[in-house]
DNA sequence: CGGTGCGTTGCAACATGTGCAATGCCCATT
DNA sequence: AATGGGCATTGCACATGTTGCAACGCACCG
């Protein structure tokens, strides 16, 4: 919509690939060099982009801090992660919550193994969006018309002999999912890793997050994970509860 | 110097604070709803902007894949990443890895008991730059103006009673750390934790990045922790080596 | 049914961003 | 030392893109 502001923006995701000096910026951006060197400034006040001792440009501090407190405000996580912690302490495999945001699912918070972490390190690159059980609790809470139509526009990566192949399966997993108010990953994005899942809602009655818990085969089969369901749908439903308003203070 | 790009990046840290609608935007940004309308929408197509269901702007999540992206690039830390984990098996404590920008000193990794964690919690948030070793071995290495300069903007918050609580006393610490070559923080942040650091240099001599061992006063005393101070040289030194390209590949 | 508080759109005026050409700077080459 | 090429940087005239305004649409509420 903005001119400006658009070919701005256009640096950041250039710079993320690695420093670029004003020439590759003005290229790629295809402006005149003394156009991307405002814009580098503009940006470069800012904090979001930083000018090396080669002079060339990268990220910026700024982003981090950025990033940083919006995670912090994400309000879900907030209410989270105790019950997350908690349901850890029970049964100690590795926790994740999750939530869906324009096409994309977002790991938000992590637990693992009574050891309370924040894994980052998750956070922006692709989430297996066709495989992941918070993916498909996610994404099979949205409309029918929405559902097909970002199931269409996937690409349906194997990582796995048991990974979701197609759109139609896709669809079919979203509707029992939907169904039946959980999911699970069977070893359909690493081979000896299972995942069951479950939904946290909000008041309106809509999915709003997902958590996960993850386990490798070799400390329990998928059966034995299964038999943790039930907690697991408890915690979410707490965490349900609270977001919803439920905690009389 | 691009006003546009200015107000539309003045959105940012507004919205860091918490979600607002459009005439919060438009008024703290003293520009009519249109013109905030527009720069959303922008920063909305890239992703930095998203619109949630009540219909207000919060941050968005191509943040964290910028901010993650931007990390995975810094070479100092890749390189220095396994030296770290070699130094925290024998050692045991938390490692952490810290580089200077524009006054702002910054965590870009760190490795815990045997575990290693990209803790980006950490980033963004104001490292206590007056305290910190890392910080006091990366402001040590700046041309005197500059450190005097930088000293004289801080505060000096007296996090506890051995805080460096002035700008003379931190300059005269700075000298000290510039002199020895390593630095110290003993229960300036917290009261029982204590830290030893060592600075990265790279082919210029330059510190280009500083490490620290942190452990707190109930598992070793200040005086065992700097028994370890050879070990975390020798790291620094070898990280410094190869950084500087002396790994005849 | 009218009113109020939002977000949204089209438009005309002009402030702002733009590309160009010239300059300055650093480094490598002779 | 001197020369030249590559790069960032600056000032400027032009016109393009941005701005504020006023009008509209829409939902919610009395």
């Amino acid at each position: 919509m903005s001119q400006t502001v658009d070919r701005a923006l256009s640096i950041l995701p250039l710079l993320a690939e690695g420093p670029a000096d004003l020439g590759q910026v003005a290229e790629r951006l295809d402006v005149h060099k003394s156009t991307a060197l405002r814009l580098l400034r503009t940006l470069h006040e800012h904090g979001l982009v930083y000018r090396q001792s080669d002079q060339r440009y990268r990220l910026g501090a700024r982003l981090f801090a950025l990033a940083q407190e919006a995670v912090e405000n994400l309000d879900v996580r907030e209410i989270a992660h105790p019950h997350l912690v908690e349901l850890n302490e029970q049964i100690g495999h590795t926790i994740h919550l999750a939530v869906y945001e324009e096409n994309e699912v977002l790991y938000i918070d992590k637990v693992e193994s009574r050891y309370p972490v924040r894994m980052y390190s998750r956070i922006g690159k692709p989430v297996a969006i066709t495989v992941a059980a918070v993916a498909k609790l996610l994404l099979a809470d949205l409309s029918e018309p929405e559902r097909r139509a970002i199931a269409e526009k996937l690409d349906y990566p194997m990582y796995t002999a048991r990974s979701i192949p197609n759109a139609a399966a896709f669809l079919r997993e979203l509707a029992t999912v939907r169904e039946q108010g959980w999911a699970t990953d069977l070893g359909g994005h690493e081979e000896s890793i299972n995942c069951i899942g479950a939904p946290i809602r909000g008041a309106d009655g809509r999915v709003v997050a997902a958590m996960s818990v993850s386990a490798p085969n070799v400390v329990v089969t998928a059966e034995e994970l299964l038999t943790l369901l039930p907690q697991v749908r408890r915690t979410a439903e707490a965490i349900s509860r609270e977001y919803s308003g439920h905690t009389p203070a």
